[in-house]
DNA sequence: AGAATAGTGTCTATCAGACATTATTTG
DNA sequence: CAAATAATGTCTGATAGACACTATTCT
């Protein structure tokens, strides 16, 4: 295929978020062709819109299924794919007019380093690491509006439970959230909405205690089966 | 042109609303032709991806507001243009792949008037008149999307004031917001978060009073030239 | 006067932030 | 015991809802 004329008028890009070490981290790939080859972007693909192609007639989120199973090469987790926006500016993608339709996902920080080891791409700390000013295309713009999506569903429990282990703490999930709003979180308030959560049903506890050093060790919870399914994410295919 | 064959694999559609008579009101036009003829829908047109077209590669938010400006007769008023997001599902539209981004914006009640005379489209209260399973193409989903953008932002004081007349009362300002979450609003809450925004400089006192029946003329208010320009709204292009 | 809408006073419940305090573990 | 993290008690300030009350106009 020719790399100079853009293989489809229609493309999904997709930002993997993540937490670990109580930073906001996201998946990034090398491009390896031209245009912008070797610069850091987001994971992506062209969308097959004809009858006769490798995906004929996929749904968006089909493809953009796809392009987080090639990416993590882990199966999907539910749905948790959320539609950010849909870029179109003429002149994007200088192999042609190309519009990207965008999403975002949550993978657990526990298979993080399954994905990270990938040949080709790592995370990236959104705060420190990301090279805004070298991402390719329009990607910085596209990943600055999915970090604000993520702000603003941070304080709903169910989209802090995909950023956590099966089992967690309370500062685990506390953590998730301060990462994503790059801001402290107050430890008071935040176990009374804990609190909430637990009372409503969400959270149960779990068996066992996890120990950090040489400090006291804290409660382990989990995500009841009510939360399987649940999503509070647009997906509009 | 072949009405049997899209002319573009990409689209537009545009949800244009505003508050009349206490309710949320969204403008649709009855399809002219094949297929779903003569059936509602959203007012739309296909984007001109190439560079031969009538709009040589002109960005997202540029068709939607060629949209608007041809189904309202007006001209933009400001960036009020809000990308809500895309739907693409395989056979959505029987003539072909089309993915659509849909757009919503805000209308001033005193301008629908004259966009509801205008011939093969009308206005329809969202909550009672809209004929959602008549709706052509997948056209019920995306409005129920948009109502739910709409609701979203509907504590903002500058999304409110896109809904009310130049001059306006604080009961102007609470029956939008009411229409729009369909629900009543609390007037003491209400006239509390007015008094904030006057307070923050968003809106000033204007001369004369509004006259409603037999009762207490309510003081008229207009935003201040700060508002103008601003916009909470994401317009990826 | 009475109806209708505009606008205010004030009590209460809820919630978040701040700060102090207690609890539990290892070194 | 000291250090470190986990977890709680409690005060305060901001805000929303509820309800009563006053204000102003027309009929």
């Amino acid at each position: 295929m020719n790399p100079a004329v853009a293989p489809s008028p229609l493309a999904v890009d997709l930002m993997v978020f993540t937490v670990t070490e109580a930073d906001l981290k996201v998946l990034l790939t090398r491009r390896q062709a031209p245009p912008f080859r070797d610069s850091w972007c987001l994971p992506g693909d062209a969308v097959d819109l004809g009858d006769m192609g490798r995906h004929p007639g996929e749904h968006l989120s089909a493809a953009a299924r796809r392009v987080l199973e090639t990416c993590t090469g882990l199966p999907e987790q539910g749905d948790t794919l959320a539609q950010v926006g849909a870029w179109g500016r003429a002149g994007r993608d200088p192999r042609g007019r190309v519009v990207s339709v965008a999403w975002a996902t949550r993978l657990r920080p526990d298979l993080a380093p399954v994905v990270g080891t990938r040949p080709g791409s790592d995370w990236f700390s959104v705060g420190q690491e990301v090279p805004w000013m070298r991402l390719a295309l329009d990607h910085a713009e596209i990943l600055a509006a999915g970090v604000e999506h993520l702000r603003q569903e941070a304080p709903d429990p169910i989209s802090l439970l995909q950023l956590v282990p099966a089992a967690f703490t309370v500062s685990d999930l506390q953590q998730a959230e301060a990462a994503i709003l790059d801001r402290p979180v107050d430890p008071r308030s935040f176990r009374r909405r804990f609190q909430r959560w637990v009372g409503e049903g969400l959270i149960q506890a779990a068996p066992g205690r996890r120990h950090m050093g040489r400090a006291r060790p804290a409660r382990v919870w989990r995500a009841t089966c009510r939360i399987s399914g649940h999503t509070s994410l647009q997906d509009a295919g």
